[in-house]
RNA sequence: GUCGGAGUGGCGGAAUGGUAGACGCGAAGGCCUUAAGAGCCUUUGUCAUUAUAUGGCGUGGAGGUUCGAAUCCUCUCUCCGACACCA
């Protein structure tokens, strides 16, 4: 027997598979493209962990699979190596970020690589890399012609740690963010979930006034809303996302007072009828926890305008300024926080029943207007740090902001010693004359660069574009080729962790519906067909995630399982299979030693059914038993199903249960032999092309072969096993020729001699029987 | 607080109205071997008993629907995730 050396093997069809061009598709002019995208990771210094393989193979099974069943599969791989945590990890160790970054792609590469995923590596994409960046500046440039970008003043979110202004989306609860709340001075604060840290760094965030970029992504709150609606996502994102835009329909309704008219936004106009008060957000605290509610009577009132009595504005901390008018409505009755305050502070409390009427009433009377709300904010695009693309606008004091000409992009991040943020509110970029004293490209007078760069999330918001046009002639002059985009995409799977619901998928979205309106994808106006895509992910599915001893893996923890070391000792099969097998790919799955062996175990034993073993006794003769050829079938058809859900784990075990079925009955032909490594290949794709080409003397590769069908005639056993129950409970069975087994009378009549049957119905007569056809016979009595 | 998801052997997990625990790990026994390892073959939810068998119990808990419920319904407990005084 030849002994299977996993070193040599993977290593050596790695290479085949590269120089053969197997994972290299033709994307101008593919017939059947499948764009399988799994989301880039960022390069971390501590390299790709098992929960990276974990999310990776998922998506690699699945392209394998798409290969064998014809499609011309493009699956590429990247990294998304702006922004802050590389940037963060490199000021950590003293270095620069460009060196560490060059370190980190090229580890990350090497592992990749080791788990024989079919990347195509001749189309990579490297987020800081002035090739891209340059485009990431041009949508810069694009959002502002559209209007959709501009500069103001407000309140945003700055981690005083990182030194800089984050998204809304980028603060969270410290469990959220996996780490442990600290203070500015980076003490370590008790864990709660009242405190909004920094996703990066765990630091306690501050509000700031500050002047800054944002990407107007309010403009799409209802497409991005109804979008949802045409897409195939896992339910939990798209929930996910509904709740962040957070729509509410209501009124706005105008109250007169002293001062003038006041606003109110309220979903619910229907209760005008029980107003008692009205509660501005004067005492609200940015940041603050509000543990009880405080309020002071302001000394105005406003009319009310169903009585036109007089209702008190009471000054509260509990209405928060940046949603709605920052005023509400108090309503005891139908709002426990309106009635705990009012109960509190001695408010009116007026019962009256919701009147539908009143909103055709307050419309009628223009009391108010209907009016939609959303929680969605515009996207805070600017962050006071180095490692990011520059934003590509200069701000004359004479033209005011000048966006850059395309022809000079890209606006190179120039290399400079003195990157680590200051927290003075501007970047580093704002200490080097010579990058930001230019001229006005409008006036040609003395101007100034904005020295902001861009947050990671818009690097990341488009990169699924420029994959297939990598290397394209064209990729020179366009951000995308036309006629590349237009056939591969939209991405037809998009494999990802759901951590990122809300951030990343909600930006790369709002970024391709407005590359859709300028004509730049699929679009009727650009002469496609009418099918033009404003959706970049139909298909979404939201795997898990790899815990390790009950929790994330970090690096503070800890609990970083490299995959490195499994690749080693036992293959990148055997891993990848582990990692499948231990449990549904939504799942949270605790990595362990254990169990790797179970797997390493199963690959051996399919080894030994081709290359031949004392262990199993194949039968000369070759003929497949009638057990082998339904298990056959059964399992074409359990592994197909299976995939297409990424049920993984069940999908290797039918493999499992097929392979002990073959060592027990050892009677099978060369072809059902065939079909098993055909089923175990996107699993193991190194094990099942040695096999296929060296073992089984096949001239191409296993993984462009044509993926096994399953045929109803065998799926049935010969014999039906027939469950007998009284009162539902069992009490017997029986074996009969599977063709006999829809005859009710023949049944029933076998069912009632069986001795323990008959024990249980006592020689009485059943009241009732029922028979499910092929499968049980039930006694009531 | 609101919205989601989940609770099944010693462990990871199967089963979505029809034999609960597939498959794997672990454990026990046997074969092989000078030996060890590997491999191969059994057994493995739990309790009772007259023990290769028979029966009871058993999917967080309590009810219900049904001939039949891990699965459907009602209530309840626990854990996890998302959002959060969103008006």
């Amino acid at each position: 027997m030849k002994v299977y050396n996993h070193k040599k093997i993977e290593k050596y069809w790695q290479d085949k598979w590269e120089s053969d061009g197997l994972y290299t598709p033709d994307v101008k002019n593919s017939k059947k493209p499948f764009y399988n995208l799994w989301m880039f990771p960022y390069p971390s210094g501590e390299g790709l962990h098992a929960g990276h393989a974990f999310a990776s193979t998922g998506s690699d099974i699945y392209g394998r699979f798409q290969k064998m069943n014809g499609m011309d599969v493009f699956q590429p791989f990247g990294y998304d190596s702006f922004g802050i945590h590389a940037e963060n990890y490199a000021i950590k160790i003293n270095e620069n970020p460009r060196e560490v970054i060059k370190r980190t792609t090229k580890n990350y590469e090497r592992q990749m690589r080791s788990l024989g995923h079919g990347y195509d590596w001749s189309r990579t994409v490297t987020t800081s890399d002035p090739d891209y960046y340059k485009w990431t500046q041009w949508l810069f440039l694009k959002m502002w012609e559209r209007g959709l970008a501009y500069k103001k003043k407000a309140a945003v979110n700055f981690c005083p740690s990182c030194k800089t202004v984050l998204a809304d989306e980028q603060v969270m609860t410290p469990k959220a963010a996996g780490k442990d709340p600290k203070d500015k001075n980076g003490k370590v604060l008790k864990n709660s979930d009242d405190l909004k840290v920094c996703e990066r760094c765990g630091t306690v965030v501050e509000k700031k006034n500050l002047n800054q970029w944002f990407f107007k992504i309010t403009d799409y709150a209802d497409r991005l809303l109804s979008g949802l609606e045409k897409i195939d996502w896992s339910e939990r994102v798209s929930i996910a996302q509904r709740n962040w835009i957070g729509k509410s329909k209501g009124m706005i309704i105008k109250f007169e007072s002293e001062m003038g008219e006041l606003e109110v936004f309220t979903t619910r106009p229907d209760t005008l009828n029980a107003v008692t008060f009205l509660a501005t957000s004067k005492l609200y605290k940015e940041g603050e926890i509000i543990k009880e509610k405080i309020g002071k009577f302001s000394g105005k009132h406003v009319t009310d305008p169903l009585t036109g009595r007089k209702i008190p504005i009471w000054d509260t901390n509990y209405v928060a300024p940046g949603y709605g008018t920052g005023i509400i409505m108090g309503v005891p009755t139908h709002d426990e926080r309106d009635m705990e305050f009012a109960t509190k502070y001695g408010i009116d409390i007026v019962k009256k029943d919701p009147d539908k009427k009143l909103w055709d009433t307050i419309e009628k009377k223009k009391w108010g207007k209907k009016h939609t709300n959303f929680h969605l904010r515009d996207w805070l695009v600017s962050r006071q740090r180095y490692w990011g693309a520059p934003i590509p606008m200069i701000n004359c004091p004479k033209c005011g902001w000048v966006p850059v000409a395309e022809a000079d992009l890209p606006v190179k991040l120039p290399e400079i010693k003195d990157y680590k943020p200051e927290g003075t509110g501007k970047g580093p970029l704002a200490n080097h004359e010579e990058f930001y004293k230019v001229k006005c490209p409008k006036c040609g007078g003395g101007a100034e660069r904005e020295t902001d760069v861009m947050d990671t999330f818009v690097d990341s918001s488009w990169y699924f574009l420029r994959y297939p046009s990598v290397g394209a002639e064209s990729s020179k002059s366009k951000a995308f080729d036309p006629a590349i985009t237009k056939n591969m995409l939209p991405v037809d799977l998009y494999f990802g962790g759901a951590e990122h619901s809300v951030l990343h998928l909600m930006y790369a979205r709002f970024v391709n519906m407005v590359m859709y309106d300028l004509g730049l994808l699929d679009h009727p106006a650009q002469g496609g067909p009418a099918s033009g895509w404003d959706e970049p992910f139909p298909k979404f599915f939201a795997h898990g995630l790899m815990i390790k001893d009950g929790a994330k893996m970090s690096k503070s923890r800890g609990n970083v399982v490299n995959p490195d070391k499994y690749v080693e000792k036992y293959g990148a099969d055997t891993l990848r299979l582990y990692l499948m097998f231990m449990g549904p790919m939504d799942g949270y799955p605790d990595f362990r030693d254990s169990g790797i062996e179970g797997m390493d175990r199963f690959l051996r034993r399919v080894w030994k059914i081709f290359t031949g073993n004392r262990d199993i006794h194949i039968k000369p003769n070759q003929v497949d038993s009638p057990k082998v050829l339904s298990k056959l079938h059964q399992t074409i058809q359990k592994v197909t199903k299976d995939i297409q859900e990424f049920k993984y784990n069940t999908a290797i075990a039918s493999l499992m249960e097929l392979v002990n079925v073959l060592y027990k009955e050892g009677k099978f032909t060369n072809t059902t032999k065939e079909v098993l490594v055909k089923l175990i290949a996107p699993f193991a794709p190194h094990m099942a092309e040695e096999i296929w080409q060296e073992v089984l003397d096949q001239s191409d590769s296993i993984h462009i072969q044509t993926w096994p069908k399953w045929k109803e005639e065998y799926l049935k056993e010969r014999e039906a096993i027939i469950i007998v129950q009284v009162n539902g409970k069992f009490r017997g069975q029986f074996v009969v020729d599977a063709k006999e087994s829809t005859d009710q009378k023949k049944m029933v009549s076998i069912a009632k001699r069986d001795k323990k049957v008959a024990k249980w119905l006592k020689g009485a007569k059943p009241k009732k029987e029922i028979f499910i056809a092929g499968k049980l016979v039930n006694f009531v009595v």
